[in-house]
DNA sequence: GCCGTTTTCGGCCCGACTGTTTTCAGTCG
């Protein structure tokens, strides 16, 4: 069984926390952390690069100790230092640095002091009055860790519509009471990732008190974590934290720089500027206290000798080497594309008639549309067998007939069966001007036979994307069991294209998916899955998902025009 | 633990807010 990326990393963020607590060298713990980060956005597996042959210490941020842990983790499984360490500190204390308020320094304490070592303890320990006893641990600390612990927060992270939807309703209410100056968000939701945390606000005023006020006084404002002169965080009544800054509008930039992150890359930053002798901080860049640059941020690159950055890209995998060398990819962007790949109508399950969805399609700007209905396996979704399928062949053909300057392929989603065949036999899917197959049951194969059954499907030359490529529903449910590069290179070899799928619930690939893909050089279809003419518009969340992986529109097929595009999907 | 036209030791991003303490440590981003 091999170790992924993840669990690795997952072990390095436990060794830190644990060393954190110990107290051991600060920069050590930030080593360990470091690398988890970078182990997570790596194409490939460490033990794919061990096996062959890589070298892991050539990676930023890992040197030979660490490549030689790594190589021990991946042989073993386990991995000694954290081994040790939970022996000399045992318990759940993950769960205790995770309560607001505590971190390792007064975890330390409680179990020093207390010998604490669960959260229950921790409870205890507060009711008895023990904490009095001890320094640091002052009425209103003994406060909040009381209630956290009676409301403890799930720790969870938010998809992209619903961000949206909360950040527009709060932006509307703080530009109401500005006059002028931006008010914008920063932070994950502008790098668009996947998911965000919270909604980190950035502001723009020469009264940065009353730009807090505002917010404390926002409608659905559920607690006031913390309101100073210029920063307020407060957690709204969904459960988003919102983290507000405000600067005036000379540190624009600069702030925008920072409150965007991710932290990674502002680190490397602020190192490229420390070499030069100056300082980079969220007020602009300084030598000594003259200030170089801080309004707009572009300037702020320019002046570390770096290309702009995408935020998109900030996410130090790689991008501030490239920036330095004027090489950054020229993402693909919304307007390239031409088309959408993965269409259902009320055919399956879909809510559209044929010609609306065509019709939306069209009033996007785009030149075709794939429509891909579920075939008969999905009975659920009222899947097509041979004969409605033949039907539908028949009916596009006449709307085609009907259509000027757009084109509705002819195609289907079909299943793939557990043992790897498809759910329509070669005779219908050769009518097709396209085939895209996905994964809907018998999502609990082992490893090996989810993955063979996969690649046995894209055997079939008829097959020109696989789907969804890992199953995974956004904080619902996790990718299926595969061997994500034997996908990849398998995609590769057959001319397979894979999926980005843009709804917002999947984004599958991801963007560490994505990325890999292009490096193999597989193809790349970004596709919204559509079941309403509404649901085209998620086309943007896909494209959002490739710029993380650093697609250019050569690297998608949909942005070719059709003709091009046919010679991309027939194989 | 990483890293290097300030190199193999001695640095390591930078600042805001809270609570406790009395000038600042701890936490957080």
């Amino acid at each position: 069984m091999p170790v992924h990326n993840a669990e690795i990393a997952e072990m390095f963020d436990q060794t830190a926390e644990l060393l954190e607590i110990k107290g051991d060298n600060p920069f050590r713990t930030r080593a360990y952390r470091r690398a988890a980060r970078v182990l997570e956005g790596l194409p490939k597996s460490a033990a794919a690069m061990l096996s062959a042959g890589e070298d892991l210490a050539e990676l930023p941020g890992i040197g030979h100790d660490l490549a030689g842990k790594i190589a021990s983790i991946v042989e073993t499984g386990k991995f000694d230092v954290l081994q040790s360490l939970k022996r000399e500190l045992p318990g759940d204390l993950g769960e205790i640095v995770a309560i607001p308020g505590l971190g390792p320094k007064r975890v330390k304490v409680l179990i020093d002091e207390l010998g604490v070592r669960s959260i229950e303890d921790v409870r205890r320990a507060v009711k008895s009055g023990r904490l009095n006893e001890l320094r640091g641990f002052g009425p209103k600390l003994q406060k909040n860790i009381a209630a956290a612990l009676a409301k403890p927060v799930a720790v969870k992270r938010f998809k992209l519509p619903f961000a949206e939807a909360e950040a527009t309703a709060l932006i509307e209410w703080l530009r109401g009471g500005l006059d002028g100056g931006q008010v914008v968000v920063a932070g994950s939701f502008r790098r668009r990732r996947d998911t965000v945390g919270d909604l980190d606000v950035l502001a723009t005023s020469a009264n940065a008190a009353a730009v807090g006020d505002r917010l404390a006084h926002y409608e659905n404002v559920a607690q006031v974590i913390a309101h100073g002169p210029t920063r307020t965080t407060v957690v709204l009544r969904s459960g988003i934290q919102v983290d507000l800054r405000v600067v005036e509008e000379k540190s624009y930039g600069a702030a925008l720089l920072y409150f965007t992150g991710s932290k990674a890359h502002n680190i490397a930053l602020r190192n490229i500027a420390v070499d030069r002798g100056w300082k980079l901080n969220e007020y602009g860049l300084f030598s000594k206290t003259r200030s170089i640059a801080g309004a707009p941020e572009a300037e702020i690159y320019k002046k570390l000798g770096l290309q702009f950055v995408p935020p998109e890209l900030r996410e130090d995998r790689g991008e501030i080497a490239l920036a330095q060398k004027n090489a950054l990819p020229k993402l693909v962007q919304l307007s390239d594309i031409r088309g959408d790949l993965h269409v259902h109508s009320n055919w399956s399950d879909g809510d559209a008639p044929i010609a609306e969805m065509a019709q939306a399609a069209r009033a996007r700007g785009y030149e075709y549309m794939a429509l891909t209905d579920h075939s008969r396996r999905v009975t659920v979704a009222h899947g097509l067998d041979r004969a409605r399928l033949l039907r539908q062949i028949r009916e596009v053909d006449r709307l085609n007939g009907k259509l000027r300057g757009f084109t509705v392929l002819k195609g289907v989603e079909v299943d793939i069966l557990a043992d790897g065949s498809l759910d329509l036999p070669d005779e219908v899917l050769s009518r097709l001007d396209i085939v895209v197959a996905a994964v809907h049951y018998k999502f609990d194969l082992p490893r090996d036979e989810q993955t063979e059954r996969i690649i046995r499907a894209m055997d079939n030359p008829r097959v020109s994307v696989l789907a969804h490529p890992t199953g995974r529903l956004i904080e619902e449910r996790g990718p299926y069991d595969i061997d994500v590069d034997r996908v990849m290179k398998a995609a590769k070899e057959r001319g397979c294209c894979l999926e980005l799928n843009a709804e917002p619930d999947r984004l599958d690939l991801t963007d560490v998916a994505a990325k890999a893909a292009k490096a193999l050089g597989v193809k790349i279809a970004i596709s919204t899955d559509a079941h309403s003419t509404a649901g085209l518009a998620y086309m943007r969340y896909g494209v959002d998902q490739a710029r993380r992986g650093w697609l250019e529109p050569d690297d998608v097929i949909n942005t070719r025009p059709l003709r091009e595009l046919k010679k991309l999907i027939r194989r």
